[in-house]
DNA sequence: GACCGGCATGTAAGCGATTTCAGCGCGGGC
DNA sequence: GCCCGCGCTGAAATCGCTTACATGCCGGTC
């Protein structure tokens, strides 16, 4: 099933057909009329990867995402694909689990799909890789990773300021032994956000902390709590690397009896929409994941006219006080 | 950047760089490593559009499905990935959020694509779709809806059964005024899922059932049960379409004071793994995505071998007892 | 030493579209 | 009455790859 056939049938040019295809206005009435009947009767599907083939320009975007399980990267693909559905481009995703060898199996894919442009929402990024990127010319922009480049744009978040505003908020309320719930991609050595925890920590005179580790989902939340409670002086608040890993954390102490925030309290980061809904609403830090997928948009879309210039942009979030947090206990 | 320039450079013919790339043991030991030598130096990335073209055998398959924020899509999604890789293939999604328009633009999409299969796990499909997908010849598995076919393979949960469960159940603790909070792609004429509870309902003597919509989400379930609730008798008990939804309608029960289970009992249906985590934990009924994915990718991977007979698989839910749920107060 | 079989490689024909350029028919200006 | 130009359509090259078939080269057999 062709062009070829389709031609025929409706007796025309595969040139013709091709023409009613891509909507150019030179085929006569009459002629299109036909040409469309044809198509109709013969369920006729172009097919894509020809389409490609000859015609260079490809009209979808890749996206490459960590862990499309949590909502805060699905958010920010639900926006980046309604912005390129608007644009008549078309999608397609990626999951890496956090593996980095899915990450290069993936970026390959990407390029040898030769998408028009590719946003890498992911947590790791050797520079290997960005080689393969900036040699295939193909427009990137990656969230909080990597570095500028020709054809490379970054967005990144300001998390340092973001967990400044939740330790410090603590700090005020008399919290003074914390615990930071991680998850395992995070445990480079050069951490991007242990680090400003720690950092934080560092200013406050009394103010200690120590953390966990686990899979970044609501059970590696859990567990992560439970390591951190198993051993140590009792802790007054929990601060988590995000939501979801917030609300594992939530069930942990929940089902140990522990009152939150009355005896401990919990932040999360993000905010998602779940942190509204579980109980007690989470404290967090906002990050506009709708700003985020627009911007990515925009920046690939748009590789021509603008000037592609601003390689790297910076997003401040914003703390969201909610129900999971107040002073700490007096002991 | 093309196989001949690779070729070129290894000195070698086009055939044999496709050799190599294809993993065709004919190729000679010391040939082979010129050529591989020569991808790396020119970071070529084979064009898959091509590869396709050519070859006429698409190692992707397709997913669509109705609303990937519901992790219970998102689960059916992640083991049919895991399994298509295991057989190394790609899997793109689309998201339909419950419109037909997408739906079908997403179907042509996937047979322009020329998938290998296709899995469509949606509310909605009109006869003049599943015609469309007949011809197209593609191994086909529905979930939920649809008719078994020539190509078309049908998977579908036996809602009745769970559901009776769950009305069976409430009516025994003594329930007698009921709310049913659904999505709004269910409020078709002969619904597939609000049925079933009208026909459980009218068995019991004494029974009764009022129902509300919204869309499938946190926010949706949350609105769905205000409306329930703003008018007519109270209720004891809410039953909700699925887990999200009944989320949603745990908040709102909470923000207006209203005691879970001790003044409503709520359920909900799927069993996703946040059912676990909110609170009250969520009495549910379990449905087996895992097996759902794996049938899935059976079904579409194996379309020579097996004999594509069983037409037809039905899947039988499980009841989940957990805390939002308990006998219905005294008035 | 001519011949044959088989392994390694090369040649070239598609795959199904897009696109350039050429051609055809026809009406109007001179 | 001719020719030009315009509007529409067709022929054919092209995109980057796979693969069937052809070819060249080698050692072994008689």
């Amino acid at each position: 099933m062709n062009l070829e056939q389709v031609a025929r049938r409706a007796k025309v040019s595969t040139a013709t057909v091709s023409r009613v295809l891509n909507n150019a206005s030179v085929v006569k009435t009459s002629t299109r009329a036909r040409v469309v009947k044809a198509i109709e009767e013969l369920k006729y599907h172009p097919n894509l990867h020809a389409r490609n083939l000859a015609g260079a320009k490809s009209k979808t975007i890749g996206m490459i995402v960590s862990n499309m399980e949590n909502p805060f990267f699905f958010d920010i693909y639900k926006t980046v694909e309604s912005d390129a559905h608007a644009a008549g481009y078309e999608v397609v995703v990626a999951n890496t689990d956090y593996r980095s060898e899915q990450l290069v199996s993936s970026i390959r894919l990407m390029i040898g799909r030769r998408v028009a442009g590719l946003a890498a929402v992911v947590s790791e990024m050797e520079p290997a890789l960005m080689d393969e990127l900036t040699d295939s010319n193909i427009p990137v922009v990656f969230y909080d990773v990597g570095t500028p480049r020709q054809n490379i744009t970054n967005i990144r978040v300001n998390y340092r300021r973001g967990i400044d505003k939740v330790i410090d908020y603590l700090y005020t309320l008399g919290h003074r032994k914390l615990g930071f719930v991680g998850h395992h991609s995070l445990l480079g050595p050069i951490n991007e956000r242990v680090r400003p925890v720690l950092d934080a920590v560092a200013r406050y005179p009394g103010l200690e902390v120590r953390t966990a580790a686990d899979s970044d989902t609501l059970d590696g939340g859990r567990l992560a709590t439970r390591s951190l409670l198993a051993t140590g002086e009792p802790l007054t608040a929990i601060v988590c690397v995000n939501d979801i890993m917030a609300v594992g954390a939530l069930r942990e102490l929940r089902e140990r009896g522990i009152r939150v925030p009355h005896d401990i309290s919990v932040t999360g980061f993000d905010n998602i929409k779940f942190s509204e809904f579980c109980y007690p609403a989470l404290t967090t830090v906002h990050i506009p994941r709708d700003t985020i997928g627009h911007l990515i948009c925009d920046t690939l879309l748009s590789k021509s006219e603008k000037n592609f210039a601003d390689h790297e942009m910076v997003i401040d979030p914003e703390f969201v006080l909610r129900d999971s947090t107040g002073p700490a206990p007096v002991l």
